[in-house]
DNA sequence: CATGAAACATACCTCTA
DNA sequence: TAGAGGTATGTTTCATG
């Protein structure tokens, strides 16, 4: 799982597409899709996941279907952002697993996260238990999305 | 890819939990980790996937390893919000690949996207060529993160 | 290109709510 | 007795060296 940086050919671009479209892909219908023949394309294939440049292999969930419709996105302001204050406050939020994503933003340095849930007592609990207890949280700004235009794991290569 | 509200038991959500760790476990090794034989447990996935439930299976690209390190939030506001404006809105931003999600949020009835690019030319291009020229947009307000501290495809199941 | 492993399709049995 | 799990088997397809 290397970081180096990886230099990618249009191949590699057309095989990320490929697998960014179907994890499932076989090696074989994802080498006649690109051109090559199955065994350079699973070097590559391998070569990509070693670099890290595939994370890994996931299978999408519906979040309306398991019951978390609702997606909230949190801005929080911090009293201090001393690198320390930053750090801890990063290592804790990762670690609830409402947390989707969250995001460290220019301007104020304050984070943006998307949180999901059940309903609104959910999101309620969310907040007492776990964001207002935190230490150090200037403000809490919660805006709701009332629906999801559009959610994709694929990246514009190129 | 029926949509119709399914009830999932235990065995479903640790199904579900495993396929998001792993789209690629084998149904031997799921089953196992689920504890059932091979057959009602991929009876289960089956079902799962016509159900909608499981919208799919995708690799999972390193944005940053695709030289695709910028995360930029935007906030749009629109002149009227009727029905029909906002949904040529919805359609025509859901073709834009650099939109990686956005959202209808409550209050001023705007939109929160995610857009990805290589670096701050490209966001400058994605706005002069494409968001600006769009009729009916009173305000664009952009954000940048600085750091992705989270980013997860895992939902929260239960 | 060959080989072993896994997925897949089926058919049939068992248990129980 | 319908629904879910289990067993068993044969075929096909794939990863991999």
């Amino acid at each position: 799982m290397r970081k180096r940086h990886v230099v990618l050919d249009d191949i590699d671009r057309r095989i990320l597409a490929a697998l960014q479209a179907d994890g499932r892909t076989t090696i074989q219908a994802l080498a006649e899709r690109v051109g090559l023949t199955t065994s350079p394309c699973l070097r590559r294939v391998r070569l990509l996941e070693e670099a890290g440049v595939i994370r890994g292999y996931v299978a999408v969930v519906d979040q309306a279907a398991v019951d978390l419709p609702v997606s909230v996105f949190i801005s929080i302001k911090l009293e201090r952002q001393r690198e320390e204050e930053l750090d801890r406050f990063a290592a804790t939020v990762s670690r609830w697993p409402e947390v989707m994503e969250c995001y460290l933003m220019t301007g104020q340095r304050d984070y943006l996260m998307r949180v999901v849930c059940a309903d609104l007592p959910a999101y309620e609990r969310f907040l007492k238990e776990k964001l207002t207890r935190l230490d150090g949280v200037a403000s809490i700004e919660s805006s709701f999305a009332l629906e999801q235009v559009k959610h994709t794991h694929v990246l514009p290569l190129r």
